[in-house]
DNA sequence: TATAATATAGTCAATAATGGTCAAAGTCAA
DNA sequence: TTGACTTTGACCATTATTGACTATATTATA
């Protein structure tokens, strides 16, 4: 379609993830910008908008000598319980809204009993110890993603 | 996958660390750094970063003639790790610290990979997503807590 | 035995080699 | 004309590499 950069870049690396028998592509920043002649971030823009969790990527990367950015495609049933709920969660959430939801996970089974304990743990306001609103905000972030990891935690076990 | 000298190093170090039965290795610096081409310490920087003991190593050198380096690889007692863990995080904890110790979790089969997931994501910090000095102390309240739930969560549920 | 020489390993700070963020400026279609 | 999307670059953060200087142990020598 477009004649833009970023969607040139977006074709090109999801030709070589198609390839690729791992379903992973590695690169280097800087060897792609150059490769298309453009800024090193625009590499971080296409990322952001096109290779997001919510299209099924995991993007990971290090920095430093070495630095590689690395996507992989992940299997992520948007129709599955946990990242449904996940999508479901705003952008704040109260310890009485995210105890709400940990505790019907655990009743449905979505998870197990360690999993409970800790995720009652990690919304919990004293662990948190920051003030509102920003402690809403982190909790709900932290849950949202943490549900997000469960879902393609089970999709990675094979 | 790396294109650095410390990547490659230290995957020399794990493997024949896999390969001896002791579950020992005892290297002189300057040999090893003749055989990768490197400056000595850089294989200091290599141990520094890869095997403390946070994740799961023990390393022992001596100086002088004959002086040597030896890393062992340590076994978790696998009785009451969580809470010790928990116990020896400090009042801050970065986010490689953080991994290390997720990592070696799972190694020992303390975590399920599930649970590894779930943490890795915990201790992220674009999850936390607050600034300096702040993250690496939610961080470590975080992991530590979640370790203490863990210990402290009944086992599963039939 | 004292001392000097030699042979190791350790520390630390400077520099290099990456990737990340953010906001301003540009583009383009509705 | 406006608003969404794209492009750019200055500045930031993290990790790796190097080498000068330091510390310690062993061996040779006076």
């Amino acid at each position: 379609m477009a004649n833009n950069i970023s969607d040139v870049i977006e074709r090109y690396l999801k030709r070589i993830l198609q390839q690729s028998q791992s379903g992973m592509v590695e690169l280097q920043r800087g060897d792609l910008a150059e490769l298309f002649q453009c800024v090193p971030s625009q590499i971080n823009y296409v990322i952001s908008t096109r290779f997001s969790v919510d299209y099924g990527y995991v993007v990971e990367s290090k920095r430093g000598g070495g630095g590689y950015i690395r996507i992989r495609k992940v299997e992520l049933d948007p129709t599955t319980p946990l990242s449904r709920i996940a999508q479901s969660i705003g952008h704040t959430l109260s310890q009485r809204e995210a105890e709400a939801i940990v505790e019907s996970l655990l009743r449905e089974n979505l998870l197990t009993r360690r999993e409970y304990s800790l995720l009652k743990t990690v919304v919990h306001r004293d662990v948190l110890g920051v003030d509102l609103p920003l402690r809403d905000e982190l909790r709900a972030r932290l849950l949202a993603q943490s549900l997000v990891a469960l879902t393609m935690a089970r999709a990675e076990d094979e």
